[in-house]
DNA sequence: TCAATTTGACCATG
DNA sequence: CATGGTCAAATTGA
């Protein structure tokens, strides 16, 4: 279980490339405003969290993290990832003070319930990429309320290829920004208990150098904007229980 | 009219 | 039986 950070490492920067890659585009077109650029910050934002918090605690947390992580800067998001089942597969969740939905991808509510001890309902939602089959699915829940704060819990891999953002444009309606390709695959845990190759999957031992990473966007984004500014207080991974 | 959301019913699990 | 997750008909909104 050695790749069990790498993975969710590399997941996140592979998101945050392809959010920085349209990023890119849409600054090099000029087309600069707060709406359609604001969804693409907050993504690669919470991707390089992610990653970071990953990087900086290889281990789930335990009780007594949060003083080690006061000189860490971990950031306000944060995320475990867990066996989930008996077919091993793995979910991790991202919190944050905003239910935010625009995390690349687009996801359709099915359900809301109310859960025993909590104030507040959970939403359901699977990713709503339908001509593609994909099996992501999704569960957001505001856990605190001052500060608020939600919990979206991911579940399973994405099997659609191209994430995209649906952003309003203050001038012409919506439009939409296809995001580069994220190769999710081989990253993300099979959701779907039927799928035979949930195995090769889960079996496969995954190095962020097998990945190939354009070194000038991540010096880029690493140089241009620090991922523990602005709301990025301390926030760290010792959760208050649930239950 | 179509697509997304809401919401009560239903199902699986412990 | 209690609880969480999903389904699907009804509702809502663009």
């Amino acid at each position: 279980m050695s790749s069990y950070i790498d993975q969710k490492a590399v997941t996140a920067l592979l998101r945050g490339q392809g959010c920085a890659n349209s990023l890119k585009t849409l600054l090099e077109n000029r087309e600069i405003s707060p709406v359609t650029i604001e969804p693409l910050i907050n993504t690669i934002h919470d991707s390089f969290s992610l990653a970071l918090s990953s990087i900086k605690s290889p281990n789930p947390p335990s009780q007594h993290e949060s003083s080690q992580n006061m000189a860490g800067h971990v950031p306000r998001r944060s995320s475990k990832k867990t066996n989930y089942g008996a077919e091993g597969l793995e979910i991790y969740t991202v919190d944050s003070p905003t239910p935010r939905a625009d995390d690349g991808f687009n996801w359709r509510k099915y359900g809301q319930k109310k859960i025993k001890g909590s104030l507040h309902h959970r939403c359901y939602y699977r990713c709503n990429a339908k001509h593609q089959n994909c099996r992501a699915k999704k569960q957001v829940q505001k856990i605190e309320d001052s500060p608020p704060i939600y919990r979206a819990t991911y579940l399973g891999k994405h099997d659609c290829k191209a994430p995209a953002f649906v952003v309003k444009d203050d001038t012409d309606g919506s439009k939409m920004i296809k995001l580069d390709q994220v190769v999710s695959e081989p990253v993300m845990p099979q959701l779907g208990m039927e799928d035979q190759t949930t195995d090769h999957i889960m079996n496969q031992d995954f190095d962020i150098n097998d990945f190939v990473v354009d070194v000038d966007e991540d010096q880029f984004w690493a140089s241009q904007y620090h991922p523990f500014s602005s709301e990025d207080f301390m926030f760290f991974e010792s959760f208050p229980a649930l239950d």
